[in-house]
DNA sequence: TGTACATCAGTGAACGCGCGTTCACTGATGTAC
DNA sequence: TGTACATCAGTGAACGCGCGTTCACTGATGTAC
């Protein structure tokens, strides 16, 4: 009769729910915040019936990092889309995704995950971000010399800019503005210096 | 009598040897290691008297930070002097200490002292770390055009490898080789670009 | 030189907390016949 | 179309843990007279 309930014993995808949670606690106070107590009690379940979808709490923080370097991915694909032929707009991608989302940031570049050979789709995610990454420089077409230093380069540059501001050492600069202007410095192409 | 105790009741400097205690954590196992009570505990006292020589976990961990900047700026004026005509020294030298020191790399620069302005001591040892820095930056004299942003580059070109290297997105790489590498390209003057 | 006393660095015990994880279980689902 | 049964997603209670912090206290130190 009563086919409706306000909490049905089984609920549909918890998985996916639990994760919400999570990435909420993550956004709300960071890495340290996210624990598999709290989501289970935001979703409304017990604590055990998390182990039914996460062997434990590093596979959920996993699962999460992974979301985390797709959409990472997808915000760097859609930049390099809108401005072909500059790489400004990708590094900027690149820093925003940190600024607005520093707690997931942290989560995918830090050592919460521990292990990251543990989950091979986390690896793949982390994989696709940088050949994302990599394909936009190469559109730019200047990464004459050694291709595969000035990516690096880049990404170092976009990363320090991104990390700096997230840990507060660039106070009073706008860490999109300054993403901007670094990378419309022209990129020299790398010369062999001696010694 | 007994002027000889195995544990005198008096410790003699007790905040160094507790700093020197978290130091270790630190070191071993990282922020996340690091507990007042760990740390009494291999002083060999107990985690109340702890409380006599700094307020809270964060004020502990803040000395330790404070700590962490005056060895990076001595480090970094060590290789200034050693190799003044070059930038490359001290981004080297950047690279090198995280390398070296991941769980206090992580400590001086990550979220983990939430708030620096509780300590005047932690502030003036950042201070000095970026000026050692930008100075070595001046020096090497090719930072015309926009200085600032010039410095800016170079520190965030180095933090990014050094925390990219620390997370281990570099395998295979080694961080203090690509620090060369990278502050071997010649550093090009800012050109204002348009749009 | 000796003694009273203020100062303060430690002790020891306890508090409440939230956590990750395990266990035997029960309720719901869906499939084979 | 109906029923037996395997499967499995949840429950509820409990475990042991280590943590930060507080409290009234005691032992050692050093200073004033």
């Amino acid at each position: 009769m009563s086919t409706s309930r306000a909490v049905p014993y089984h609920h549909g995808d918890l998985k996916a729910a639990l994760l919400e949670a999570a990435a909420a606690l993550l956004d709300e106070g960071g890495v340290a915040a996210v624990s598999l107590r709290e989501a289970a009690r935001r979703v409304g379940v017990t604590p055990a019936a998390t182990y039914r979808h996460f062997a434990d709490k590093e596979a959920l923080l996993a699962a999460l990092a992974t979301q985390g370097f797709e959409a990472f991915s997808k915000a760097m694909q859609q930049a390099a889309r809108k401005a072909p032929e500059s790489f400004a707009a990708m590094g900027v991608a690149y820093v925003r995704f940190a600024v607005r989302h520093p707690g997931m940031f942290r989560l995918m570049f830090g050592p919460a995950v521990a292990d990251r050979s543990r989950s091979p789709e986390l690896q793949a995610a982390i994989a696709k971000s940088t050949q994302v990454f990599d394909q936009g420089l190469k559109m730019r077409g200047d990464a004459a010399g050694d291709a595969g230093l000035a990516a690096l380069r880049a990404w170092a540059l976009m990363h320090g800019l991104a990390m700096l501001s997230l840990d507060g050492m660039l106070p009073g600069y706008d860490a999109e503005t300054l993403a901007r202007a670094l990378t419309k410095m022209p990129l020299p192409a790398n010369k062999k210096v001696s010694t």
